[in-house]
DNA sequence: ATTATCTATAGATCTATAGATAATGC
DNA sequence: ATTATCTATAGATCTATAGATAATGC
């Protein structure tokens, strides 16, 4: 019943691996250890000598999933000439909003996260960190020095909007809520840092 | 044992308020019957004479959760000068991203609401639209024709916000995510339908 | 007589642990 | 000899149901 260190290891991460997609998939409350042991293809008793608890599994499971969203925004701006029109399209898409377990964690876990410890959270953290990272970078050329607040001001709108458009049951209007913010997502991006004041007719109002 | 029928209405009311807290607390999956008819003061036995199933009672508090927060807006709206500029301070405030059990139930739910029955989800678009009508009311006086499109952005932008400032262990960070949201708002708002294409140098491009 | 709520329980599942098993690594 | 994984189990909790109890409503 013993297997290498090398095969031990490989189990390890394949159980990580599986966790990122199942959390995704059914919430952290919504799956046990042995559903998430099954996913890996082992059984339950192992769990312990690989985790710490079930929420070390979440940390650990979550920094993963964050790491490989990151990781996609990279690729597909890499790859594209318009890097953050690639990012639009991938996230506020329709395949997005349908592709749960293997889509942003923020969105499938987002009101779960805020419930867990720290350690989960600050999985989280790290991953929000690196996602305005690389909204920094993709910010239009004439980026003012406010490409941060832009940058947290896309993400927050991003997120609000996939999350939502999960929730409709409407197909039409949770359309309508990814179609919206991806055109405000470009205004925010194309708006340099003097346009962003003047563009306030009421600014002291 | 037996009460009145006034009494036991008044008893599944206040089950449904219980509940429209508790699972804002912790979750769907992280309250069980017991709990949920104790939040009430009553014992669990008495639940399947209330509610169908515990899906049932999650979409009914859901409602009513959804529906407390639309008075809630309405309420700070009618009694400011500067209506949305007073829900824009009442959402994207540290006090509400504190305030779990009677904040915002797309932000304590959101990612829980996408893997609900229909009728859970139902709940909350008829929320939503709520939500979006009283941001369309606030807009001010110039509004363009695409008011609603700025209503859906605003709501995407304050939900994407609280969201991840609940997430973050990092102070600062969390409340620069509600900060910047606020302002963005204000500028989807004063923007004129002109203006949101004109503010845009690179468009086309 | 009806019925709102109670106590009690069924059967499934949850996290976590104990001890057995068998292959690795020394 | 060590140890990765297994089966088995403890004890708690979950959703849902059954039957008892006692007060209402006719």
């Amino acid at each position: 019943m013993r297997v290498s260190r090398a095969q031990a290891e490989a189990n390890r991460e394949a159980v990580i691996n599986a966790a990122s997609r199942l959390f995704r998939e059914r919430g952290f409350d919504g799956i046990g250890l042995k559903d998430l042991m099954k996913g890996a293809g082992l059984t339950q008793g192992g769990f312990y000598k690989q985790f710490e608890s079930k929420d070390d599994l979440a940390a650990q499971a979550s920094r993963r999933a964050m790491e490989n969203a990151t990781r996609r925004w990279s690729a597909v701006a890499a790859a594209s000439p318009d890097p953050l029109e690639a990012v639009i399209e991938l996230y506020l898409s329709v395949g997005h909003r349908q592709e749960k377990s293997d889509g942003c964690p923020l969105v499938a876990l987002g009101a779960d996260a805020a419930r867990q410890s720290e350690e989960v959270r600050a999985s989280f953290q790290d991953g929000i960190q690196a996602h305005l990272e690389i909204l920094d970078e993709l910010m239009p050329a004439a980026k003012g020095p406010d490409a941060r607040d832009k940058a947290t001001a896309m993400l927050s709108l991003m997120v609000g909007a996939v999350t939502i458009s999960r929730i409709l049951n409407d197909e039409e209007m949770s359309a309508r809520f990814l179609e919206v913010a991806a055109d405000e997502v470009r205004r925010i991006a194309a708006s340099t840092g003097k346009a962003r004041d003047s563009c306030d007719p009421l600014a002291g109002s």
